[in-house]
DNA sequence: CTTGGCACGC
DNA sequence: GACGTACGTGCCAAGA
C-alpha cells in the first residue's frame, strides 16, 4: 500500500504544450508585439489547475525536446512525415521552461529519450518507494505502466477536468484483461505514433477481441493464417506496420535516470522569475490571480495560519472522510483487491420445503429491520415475473426462496409471506426498493411496513455520480459481489434469463444481494447525519419511494386509435413537404439525415456561403440555422415542417403505443428518482415530461392522454412561476416579493421596472424579452445566451440584464452571494438542505469556472422547487389514503402534478390538491405560493 | 453497436 | 478578449 501523503505528478510537457497550442488555434492569443502566446497559456492554465485540484507533494515536468529517439532511427517513413511544429509553437517551449522552473518544479530531459520513457522510468522507482504516482498525459500512452500506485491522469481538453485512470480502469477502457496488452492494442490499432497506421479497419472492439483469443500481438499475426475472411487478409497484409506500431509504442523503462525525493519537492515560487515571464507573455489575469491580491490575514487574533493556493484562496482542510462522502473518488480504496464472495464467511439459506419455509417466517417476525431483494426475468417492473425472493437481516446470513413459473404458485407463497408484508412495524431495506414494490403490486402485494432505500440514501447524500449496487458495495465494502453477467451473459440479445440459471447459483447471487444491501445500510446511516442530509431523505426522498412506486404502478391511460389516426395525418404531410423539398432543391436525398441536407442547403444551394459546421465538419442544420434562413429560400419552411412533424410522428405518436402494456391496457412510464443533480425526477420508457405542448400540431399529442372512462377526469395542478418565486424567496428582493403578493403577472411587472414604463404600458416585445431574462435567471443563462434567445445582440441584451439587476439588486446579490458560498463550501443548498457539489467552482479555466458558476446560481433555485413539489407529493398522498378517495397521482412533470379523478370527487381533489402543494413547504420571506388546476377529459383539455 | 445531430419538455 | 454556454430522454443516420 502506497503511502497517500506522497502524490508525484509527472508531466509529458511536449504533449502538454501541443495540446494546449491546438486547442487554442481557433482563438489564438497574440500579445501587443504580435507572438502568438497559446501554448504558454494553455499549458499553463493546465499545470494550475492540476496543482490548485489535485495539491502534489511532488511533481516534475519531462521533455523530449532532445528525442526522437534510437527507436525511431528505423523508421524513415517516419521521420519523413512527421510533420514540422508550428514556429510559434517551438518558440513557446523556453518560455513555458522558464515559467515551469518559476514555480520551482523541476524540467527533465535526457537526450535520446522520449518523455513517455523517461516518465515511465520515474514512475516505477517513485512508485516502488511508496509514492502514488500519476503520469499527466492527454496522450494514451502509459497504459502499459499502469499499476497499484501509479495511475494516468488525463487533463481535460483546456484543463479543469480531468480523469485518473488506473490500472482497473486502463483495461476497462480498452476492453482487456491484462494492462500489458496495452501496448499490443496500439500495435493492432496503430494510434501510437502518427502516420503509422497499424492494422486498418482493426478498431476498439476487433483488436480488444483478437486479444482476448490469441493473448499477444505476435500470436496474432502468426495465425493470420487462421483467421477467417476480410480480417485475416487484413491481418496478414498489415503485420509490418503492427509491429512497428507497436515497437513506437513500447515505453523504455529503464532510462538513466534516478529519483530523488528533494529534486522534485513541491516548493516556494519564484515569484519575481513568474512575474517577469506573465509581464513578458501579457497574462495579466493569470499574473493578478496567483501573484496579486493575496488577501490580509482575516483575524489578527486567530493566529492559525491559512494556507493559500495559486489563486491566494485558502487551501481548505484535507479531505477526510466527511468530505468523501461528497463525490470525491478514493484512488486509494479503489485499486485494493476486493473481497469476494469466495474469501467471505457467509451463510446463504435456500428455503424450500414447507418446513424451510415456516421456520424462516417465524424467524423473520421477530425482526425489526429486513432486507428485500427480488429476482425476476426482466428489467421492466411492470412485465416481468418473479422467479424469487431474498431476505437478509443479519450481516452474512441471507436466504433465498426460489418460485415456480406458475403465478398461481406464487400468488400462493407471497400470500404465505404475507404475515411479514403486512407486519407494521418492519423496516424494509432496499436497493432501489420501488422495483420490488412494483413487483409486490403487480401479483395483488403490498409492504405495509416502513422503507429505507439504500440507493436513494445514496442519492441524497452524493447526488452526481453513479450508484449500480456492485459499485457501492466495492466502495463502501471493499466487497465485490457476484456479477449478474456470469448468471445470464453479458448484456445484449445473447442476454439469457434469470429463470433459466440453476437454484443454487440464484441463491448464491441473491441471497448475496440481499446481505450487501442490508449492510450498506449500515454504513448510510452515519453518512446521511455527517453530510447533514438526514431532513432531505428522512422527509422528502424516501418517504417519495412509495408514492412512486404507486404512480408508475397505476400508469395513465392512451388512446391509440387516436394516434393512429394522427400519426397517418402527419404521415400525410411528410410526405407533402418532403416532395416540396426535392421539388425545390431539384434533387432526391435522405430529409432525415442532416448530413445530406447540409450538404444540399449549402454546397448545392448555397443558401450561405459561411454556413457554420459541427465538431464533425458537416454542416449545422439545426433549428436556429434554419430559422435565419426563413428569408432565404421558402424550401426552408417545408424543411422545418417536415422535421417537427416527423419528431412528432416517430417520438411520440408512433412510439407511444408501443409502450402500452398489454396486461394493463395503460402506459406505465418509469420516474428515476437519482439521476438529476439538482433533485428533480426524469422519466423514461416512455419519457412522459417531454409531451409537446409550444405549438398546435404537438399539442394534439396530449389529446391522447385520457382519463379511465366517462366518469373520470384528468385533473392537472401546476405552481404558478415556481422558480421565480423561488428566487424571489432566497433572495429577499423586495420589489419581487410585492409583485408576487400583488399577484401581478411577474414578466409584465419584470418589463416595467427593466425598460422604466408603466405596467400597463409594456409592449408585447418588452415582456418577451423580460420573461426571458427571468427564464434566463433561472436557468443561469448568459448574456450570450440570451441574445441567441430573442434574436437581439449581446449588447441589447447586456443593456437588459444590466438594468435587471438595477432593478432587482437583491436578486444580483442572491447570485454573487450564491457563487460566494459556493466558493467556500464546495457545495450550494437547497431549501430542504440538498447539497449540489460544484467541484469546479474555483478552476482557473473561465469556461468550466462559469458553468461551475451557473450551477451555483440555478440549483438552490431549480432543487428547491424540486423539493417543494416532492413534498407535495408526500403530502397529497397521504392525504388521499385519509380521505380514502378513488382518485389517483398518475403524472409528474417538474411543476405540474396530473391525477386521475372520479367525477364525483373533482372538487374534493382540486381543493385537497390546491392546499397540499401550495402549504407544502413554506418559502422564506412570506413569498405567496399559488398551484392553479384544471381538469378534462384528456392532458390538453385539463389545462 | 456506438456516435453525432437534432428536438421535445421544463 | 475569446471561450461557449441548463438537463434528461429518445429518434434517426452514418460508419465501423
Amino acid at each position: 500500500m502506497s503511502d497517500n501523503n506522497k502524490k508525484l505528478f509527472l508531466l509529458d510537457a511536449m504533449a502538454l504544450v501541443y495540446r494546449a497550442y491546438y486547442a487554442l488555434i481557433r482563438s489564438p492569443r497574440i500579445t501587443s508585439k504580435g507572438r502568438n502566446t497559446n501554448a504558454q497559456f494553455g499549458f499553463t492554465n493546465t499545470l494550475v489547475d492540476l496543482i490548485n485540484k489535485e495539491r502534489p507533494t511532488h511533481m516534475a515536468v519531462v521533455w523530449d525536446t532532445h528525442a526522437p529517439t534510437e527507436r525511431h532511427i528505423d523508421f524513415t517513413d517516419y521521420k519523413a512525415n512527421r510533420q514540422e511544429a508550428p514556429e510559434d509553437l517551438m518558440s513557446a517551449i523556453p518560455d513555458i521552461k522558464r515559467i515551469v522552473e518559476s514555480f520551482n518544479i523541476p524540467c527533465v530531459e535526457l537526450d535520446g529519450y522520449e518523455a513517455d520513457d523517461i516518465v515511465g522510468t520515474l514512475a516505477i522507482e517513485a512508485a516502488d518507494m511508496g509514492y502514488t504516482v500519476f503520469m499527466v498525459t492527454p496522450d494514451k500512452d502509459y497504459g502499459q505502466i499502469v499499476r497499484e500506485n501509479i495511475y494516468m491522469y488525463k487533463p481535460g481538453f483546456k484543463g479543469g477536468t480531468f480523469e485518473i485512470l488506473g490500472e482497473k480502469e486502463v483495461c476497462e477502457k480498452w476492453g482487456i484483461n491484462n494492462v500489458n496488452q496495452v501496448i499490443d492494442m496500439l500495435g493492432l490499432m496503430g494510434d501510437a505514433v502518427d502516420n503509422i497506421p497499424g492494422i486498418p479497419g482493426v478498431g476498439e472492439k476487433t483488436a480488444a477481441k483478437l486479444l482476448a483469443e490469441y493473448g499477444t500481438l505476435e500470436n496474432i499475426l502468426d495465425n493470420a493464417p487462421h483467421i477467417k475472411g476480410k480480417l485475416g487478409e487484413k491481418i496478414a497484409a498489415g503485420k509490418e506496420s503492427a509491429l512497428m506500431s507497436k515497437k513506437l509504442a513500447t515505453i523504455i523503462t529503464n532510462v538513466p535516470v534516478e529519483f530523488h525525493e528533494e529534486n522534485f519537492r513541491i516548493k516556494e515560487k519564484n515569484e519575481a522569475e513568474m512575474s517577469a515571464v506573465f509581464a513578458e507573455l501579457e497574462f495579466r489575469t493569470l499574473a493578478k490571480r496567483i501573484l496579486g491580491e493575496t488577501p490580509a490575514p482575516a483575524n489578527a487574533a486567530d493566529s492559525k495560519p491559512v494556507a493559500l493556493d495559486l489563486f491566494g484562496d485558502p487551501i481548505e482542510e484535507p479531505v477526510t472522510s466527511s468530505t468523501a462522502s461528497f463525490g470525491q473518488i478514493d484512488l486509494f480504496t479503489e485499486a485494493e483487491n476486493f473481497k469476494n464472495i469466495s474469501d467471505t464467511a457467509h451463510q446463504y439459506h435456500l428455503v424450500q420445503s414447507e418446513e424451510d419455509l415456516q421456520h424462516f417466517i417465524a424467524q423473520a417476525l421477530q425482526q425489526k429491520e429486513i432486507c428485500f431483494d427480488t429476482e425476476t426475468t426482466g428489467t421492466d417492473a411492470m412485465q416481468a415475473e418473479l422467479v424469487g425472493l431474498s431476505f437478509s437481516w443479519e450481516k452474512g446470513e441471507a436466504f433465498y426462496i426460489p418460485c415456480t413459473d406458475k403465478e398461481a404458485e406464487v400468488k400462493e407463497l407471497l400470500e404465505k409471506l404475507n404475515v411479514l408484508f403486512t407486519k407494521e412495524d418492519i423496516l424494509w431495506i432496499g436497493q432501489n426498493i420501488k422495483y420490488d414494490l412494483l413487483m409486490l403490486k403487480n401479483y395483488g402485494f403490498d409492504l405495509k411496513g416502513k422503507l429505507f432505500d439504500t440507493m436513494i440514501a445514496h442519492y441524497s447524500f452524493e447526488p452526481e455520480g453513479k450508484r449500480g449496487m456492485d459499485l457501492l458495495s466495492m466502495r463502501y465494502l471493499q466487497y465485490e459481489p457476484v456479477s449478474i453477467e456470469t448468471l445470464i451473459g453479458k448484456k445484449g440479445k445473447g442476454q439469457g434469463n434469470m429463470r433459466d440459471v440453476e437454484v443454487e447459483l440464484i441463491k448464491e447471487y441473491a441471497a448475496e444481494d440481499a446481505d450487501i444491501t442490508l449492510q450498506l445500510k449500515q454504513q448510510f446511516e452515519p453518512l446521511l447525519k455527517e453530510a447533514e442530509v438526514e431532513d432531505l431523505f428522512y422527509k422528502v426522498e424516501n418517504p417519495l419511494v412509495p408514492v412512486l412506486a404507486q404512480m408508475e404502478f397505476e400508469g395513465v391511460g392512451l388512446d391509440v386509435d387516436f394516434l393512429k389516426n394522427y400519426s397517418d395525418a402527419l404521415g400525410t404531410a411528410i410526405k407533402e413537404a418532403e416532395q416540396k423539398v426535392y421539388e425545390q432543391a431539384g434533387v432526391q436525398f435522405n430529409l432525415a439525415s442532416p448530413k445530406q441536407l447540409g450538404d444540399v442547403l449549402f454546397d448545392k444551394m448555397k443558401l450561405d456561403e459561411k454556413a457554420k459546421k459541427t465538431k464533425t465538419g458537416q454542416y449545422a442544420t439545426g433549428e436556429d440555422v434554419l430559422q435565419k434562413l426563413r428569408n432565404k429560400h421558402e424550401i426552408v419552411d417545408s424543411i422545418l415542417v417536415f422535421r417537427e412533424y416527423s419528431k412528432l410522428k416517430s417520438t411520440y405518436a408512433d412510439s407511444l403505443p408501443l409502450m402500452v402494456n398489454p396486461k394493463t391496457g395503460r402506459i406505465h412510464t418509469s420516474f428515476n428518482q437519482s439521476v438529476v443533480v439538482t433533485g428533480r425526477l426524469s422519466s423514461n420508457n416512455p419519457n412522459l415530461q417531454n409531451i409537446p405542448i409550444k405549438t398546435d400540431m404537438g399539442r394534439e399529442i396530449r389529446k391522447a392522454f385520457k382519463a379511465f372512462d366517462d366518469n373520470h377526469v384528468l385533473l392537472s395542478a401546476d405552481y404558478s412561476q415556481i422558480e421565480l418565486r423561488v428566487v424571489a424567496a432566497v433572495s429577499g428582493d423586495v420589489s419581487m416579493i410585492q409583485a408576487f403578493k400583488d399577484k401581478k403577472d411577474i414578466h409584465r411587472a419584470t418589463a416595467a421596472k427593466v425598460y422604466g414604463v408603466p405596467e400597463e404600458e409594456v409592449t408585447f416585445e418588452q415582456r418577451r424579452n423580460a420573461k426571458a431574462v427571468n427564464f434566463g435567471i433561472i436557468y443561469g443563462q448568459s448574456a450570450f445566451g440570451l441574445a441567441e434567445n430573442l434574436g437581439i445582440s449581446r449588447t441589447e441584451s447586456k443593456e437588459i440584464i444590466d438594468n435587471y439587476f438595477k432593478e432587482y439588486s437583491s436578486v444580483k446579490k442572491y447570485m454573487d452571494d450564491s457563487i460566494a458560498y459556493g466558493k467556500k463550501h464546495g457545495y450550494v443548498k437547497t431549501l430542504m438542505g440538498r447539497k449540489i457539489k460544484l467541484a469546479d467552482i474555483n478552476s482557473s479555466n473561465q469556461t468550466v469556472r462559469g458553468f461551475a458558476e451557473r450551477v451555483a446560481i440555478n440549483a438552490p433555485i431549480q432543487g428547491s422547487a424540486a423539493d417543494m413539489i416532492k413534498l407535495a407529493m408526500i403530502k397529497i398522498s397521504d392525504a388521499m389514503k385519509a380521505a380514502n378517495v378513488k382518485s389517483r397521482m398518475v403524472l409528474q412533470v417538474h411543476d405540474e402534478l396530473v391525477f386521475e379523478v372520479p367525477l364525483n370527487e373533482v372538487e374534493l381533489m382540486k381543493a385537497l390538491v390546491v392546499e397540499n402543494m401550495q402549504s407544502a413547504l413554506t418559502l422564506p420571506n412570506d413569498v405567496p405560493v399559488i398551484a392553479e388546476s384544471g381538469t378534462g377529459r384528456n392532458w390538453l383539455d385539463a389545462h
